[in-house]
DNA sequence: ATGGTGGCTGGGCCA
């Protein structure tokens, strides 16, 4: 085994809302960002669909759990990726759709998540949606030490706070605040995982997603649900995070945007 | 405007 020197590293997460659609787009923001993990959510590709040698070109490994014409995550690294591990760790009730991948990279062991959507307090769906994050917990404790360098990152589908959504008032009653989805993203972050773009950035209104209805994007109608969790042995290394709100704009966007996390040399 | 847009698909469902 060659020793490999260990220095800084970007990390980021983005829902591509289908890889098929926003290939050329992924590319072009990997080419120029040139992040060393990429987690991607909704690839809304079979496994045998991954563009795995696309990915190789650009110097990236693959390891994807797709489920077909939903869902569907991916980890892209070019610091190794081992121990691979589709689905909630042996033990932990397995998820019937392809929500959660997790795998070693550069020595921290990271997923990448899809919570679902929740779609109405009263729906099936939202009860679906707090047994699964309850079931993420079930899932680091049994895969991952507290003290080890782990970051858990993906498309929540929950604003932490208020000042995370572009007006409280209009989502009364509405999935993605609701206390008791808070109080779940509370116990995830329970097992000593801290929500790191709060630890550059106090201001309200700084989101990560836009409804591609009615120009949500043009009238800052968003929510930030894109979370980089970190333990903190990461999350105090990490020097800088931020939201590519550029990944937005222009042709084909998705409707979410890259959060990125600069993690410093230990 | 009880909608809108975009992605799955090939008529609605999902976000």
């Amino acid at each position: 085994m060659p020793t490999t020197t260990v220095t800084a590293v970007l990390i980021a997460t983005w829902n591509v809302n289908s890889l098929r659609a926003r290939m050329p787009r992924v590319e072009q923001w990997l080419t120029e960002n040139g992040p060393d993990v990429l987690c991607m959510q909704e690839t809304k590709l079979a496994n045998d669909k991954f563009p795995v040698a696309e990915m190789a070109a650009l110097g990236y490994e693959s390891a994807h759990f797709g489920q077909g014409q939903w869902n569907g995550v991916a980890i892209l690294s070019r610091v190794g990726l081992d121990a691979v591990l589709p689905n909630f760790a042996p033990g932990v009730e397995q998820d019937t759709e392809a929500r959660i991948i997790t795998a070693t990279c550069g020595g921290v062991r990271i997923s990448s998540v899809y919570v679902p959507n929740g779609r109405e307090l009263d729906h099936e769906h939202y009860r679906y949606k707090l047994s699964w994050m309850k079931r993420l917990r079930q899932h680091l404790d049994t895969d991952t030490s507290a003290s080890a360098d782990a970051v858990v990152m993906g498309d929540f589908n929950i604003a932490p706070q208020d000042r995370d959504v572009w007006d409280a008032s209009m989502f009364a009653g509405a999935t993605h605040v609701s206390q008791a989805e808070r109080d779940v993203l509370a116990e995830v972050c329970g097992f000593g995982l801290t929500d790191t773009f709060r630890r550059f950035h106090d201001e309200e209104k700084l989101f990560s997603w836009w409804d591609y209805r009615g120009g949500g994007f043009h009238k800052g109608h968003g929510m930030r649900i894109d979370l980089i969790l970190a333990t903190e042995s990461v999350a105090r290394r990490s020097v800088s995070s931020s939201i590519d709100r550029n990944a937005r704009k222009g042709e084909k966007p998705s409707d979410h945007a890259p959060v990125l996390l600069e993690i410093g040399a230990p």
